[in-house]
RNA sequence: GGCCCCAUCGUCUAGGCAGGUCUAGGACACCGGGUUUUCAACCCGGCAACAGGGGUUCGAAUCCCCUUGGGGCUACCA
């Protein structure tokens, strides 16, 4: 297990420093895939250095966060495998993990910097900060808040408060050049005059991000804050304000980021595109059916499809569900739902934007863990190749142990609707032995749900029936084999195979042409499991009443056939 | 618009900081072949890249500059 590392490496002469990392989500939905890479390289920096990894709940924002989303956060972090030392459920000496719980330690911070006259009140309008806004546009420069002459005091806060004002307060940004040394891209230079004084307490008295990840982080002691590349821009602020309030400046890692296919960040708008187009190729679709599945009103779905409004990604799934829609997956569940293992995407995101610089891609989490070093991460974004994901899937269900993989199967089972359910452990590990070389678990169960069906509940499809059953004396053969079964004892794997291969061999024919009218009317398609083992698993009963049902509904479009 | 980051096969990348050993290596995808009771899996082989232009140098994928292209930030979101 990982937990073998923990320290491990810092002992070994001592040439790793312990480092203590963060994550620091905010909870507004499921847990997508550029989180999970955050979390997982400061998992992987902690754990390789025998170091910690915090979880921080970044739940300033009042209007966007919710506590569901916190917990989907945690459940996802669960899946993966990123245990943090420190955190939501586990605790420790830097508490509390949760920003909302923080707020007298940021007040505190505020006040200081208003002492100093390092930050003033402010009093503008949404209206009017907006104005001036659009103002600088079109005189095409940059819109910088700059600080009054004479900073505004007690009085004039009361005042405004009077008024009904909005009241708060932002930091006295140095008007000059600032330096970020970043572990990834070196020095970069940001030249003053780039920057206004920006907002640290929010009129509702939260802070504002900056503030409050600033506070935290030389609070608990973070030594290198891994984060996208995206807040680079932020990071003179940070150093500004950490410089004002006397605090060190962390180590600062701005990992490249992912994109997706069509461009941009991956984001899970992505899904209702796919959702949208789908639904237009569908030929007369039945729109109220639809709206009614989802939930919706078919206005709704209307401004949905035209692309006038968005709708819940709950409701989006559950469309996709009933018309048969493979979405692209965006959040860390979505990969879940559809079958892949959690050791197959942390190893799959391990690679966006690092590499261990060998030849060995396929790795466990304690190779990542060993290989893991922040020199070695790329500048580059990266580009999410599903179909690498799904090969790296491939590799791993073959790669983890069977009482694990057990593990993941009955988890998926437990979140989709298969009648597999109804199996048993041994049979369960059973379906995944005769399934080996299955790239995803929802292979698996797609292949073996048939022999959990009802036998009067079995689909045929066509183009199988066509060329397996009514061709080449398909029926006939089925007869034949019918016969055969009937009359041997229990069904064995190895009874099953003697009696195929003897037919085939009697015949003068291939195996397939004995295999696959079987397989056909025991799973009513050419795909299924190995033969032998499917029969054996079904059982003599269900086998011969199947084989039943199928000539039974098929003779006579072979009489047909026949004729021509 | 301003600022910042980035640039090797279709994709993820090795090589770059210490220039020659790179006729640029691996993986995924793709194509061809093999194996085979179906679908997979598996085995063998193949295709395929240093964005463009200037420098520096005996020598540049590697160092410098410009162009182009991609991405990010520019909120009382994080």
């Amino acid at each position: 297990m990982a937990e073998k590392f923990n320290g491990e490496l810092a002992r070994r002469g001592g040439l790793v420093e312990p480092v203590v990392t963060r994550f620091a989500p905010s909870p507004t939905g499921y847990l997508h895939v550029g989180g999970a890479r955050t979390a997982l390289f400061c998992w992987l920096m902690a754990k390789h250095t025998g170091g910690t990894m915090i979880l921080r709940i970044e739940d300033t924002d009042q209007k966007r966060n919710t506590p569901a989303a916190t917990q989907q956060v945690i459940d996802d972090l669960r899946w993966l495998g990123i245990e943090w030392d420190e955190g939501p459920e586990v605790d420790g000496p830097n508490g509390p993990y949760f920003q909302s719980q923080r707020l007298d330690i940021y007040q505190k911070y505020t006040q200081k910097l208003l002492d100093a006259d390092l930050a003033y009140y402010c009093f503008d309008t949404p209206e009017e900060l907006e104005a001036t806004r659009k103002e600088s546009q079109a005189k095409k420069e940059n819109f910088l808040y700059r600080r009054p002459e004479k900073l505004p005091d007690e009085k004039d806060v009361e005042k405004a408060r009077a008024e009904g004002r909005p009241v708060v307060i932002r930091f006295c940004m140095p008007n000059e050049e600032i330096i970020v040394n970043d572990i990834v891209r070196g020095e970069v230079k940001f030249p003053a005059g780039e920057f206004g004084d920006f907002i640290i307490c929010k009129s509702d008295g939260y802070p504002t991000y900056h503030f409050a990840c600033v506070v935290d982080d030389m609070l608990m002691k973070i030594t290198h804050v891994i984060r996208g590349q995206e807040h680079l821009m932020n990071t003179p602020c940070h150093i500004a304000l950490q410089k004002a309030l006397g605090f060190r400046t962390p180590n600062y890692v701005h990992m490249s980021v992912t994109i997706s296919e069509g461009g941009g960040k991956l984001s899970k708008r992505e899904r209702g595109k796919t959702l949208v187009k789908a639904i237009k190729q569908i030929p007369n679709a039945d729109l109220e059916k639809i709206a009614s599945v989802g939930g919706i009103t078919s206005d709704e779905l209307n401004d949905f499809l035209n692309g006038k409004s968005q709708i819940e990604q709950e409701i989006i799934s559950a469309i996709a569900d009933y018309l048969g829609v493979h979405l692209p997956e965006i959040n860390v569940v979505d990969f879940f739902e559809s079958g892949y293992l959690p050791e197959a995407m942390v190893n799959f995101i391990a690679l966006l934007g690092w590499s261990s610089g060998g030849k060995k891609e396929i790795m466990t989490k304690d190779e990542l863990i060993e290989a893991f070093d922040l020199a070695r991460l790329t500048k580059t974004n990266s580009l999410f190749d599903r179909d690498k994901l799904l090969a790296f899937n491939t590799e791993h269900m073959k790669l983890v142990d069977k009482e694990t993989l057990l593990g993941h199967f009955k988890k998926y089972l437990a979140v989709i609707d298969s009648p597999i359910q109804k199996a048993d452990d041994d049979m369960l590990k059973r379906i995944l032995q005769i399934n080996e070389g299955a790239k995803t678990l929802e292979m698996v169960e797609h292949k073996s749900r048939f022999l959990f069906l009802d036998n009067d509940k079995i689909e045929y499809d066509e183009k199988a029936v066509q060329k397996v059953l009514l061709k080449d004396n398909g029926l006939a053969m089925l007869q034949i084999i019918r016969d055969r079964l009937d009359a041997m004892g229990e069904l064995s794997e190895k009874a099953v195979e003697d009696m195929l291969r003897g037919l085939a061999e009697e015949k003068q024919v291939g195996l397939g042409k004995v295999a696959q009218p079987l397989r056909v009317a025991i799973c009513g398609n050419t795909i299924s499991p190995p033969i032998f083992d499917s029969i054996q698993l079904l059982g003599k009963e269900n086998t011969l009443i199947r084989i039943d049902n199928t000539l039974q509904k098929f003779a006579a479009e072979n009489a047909k056939n026949a004729e021509k």
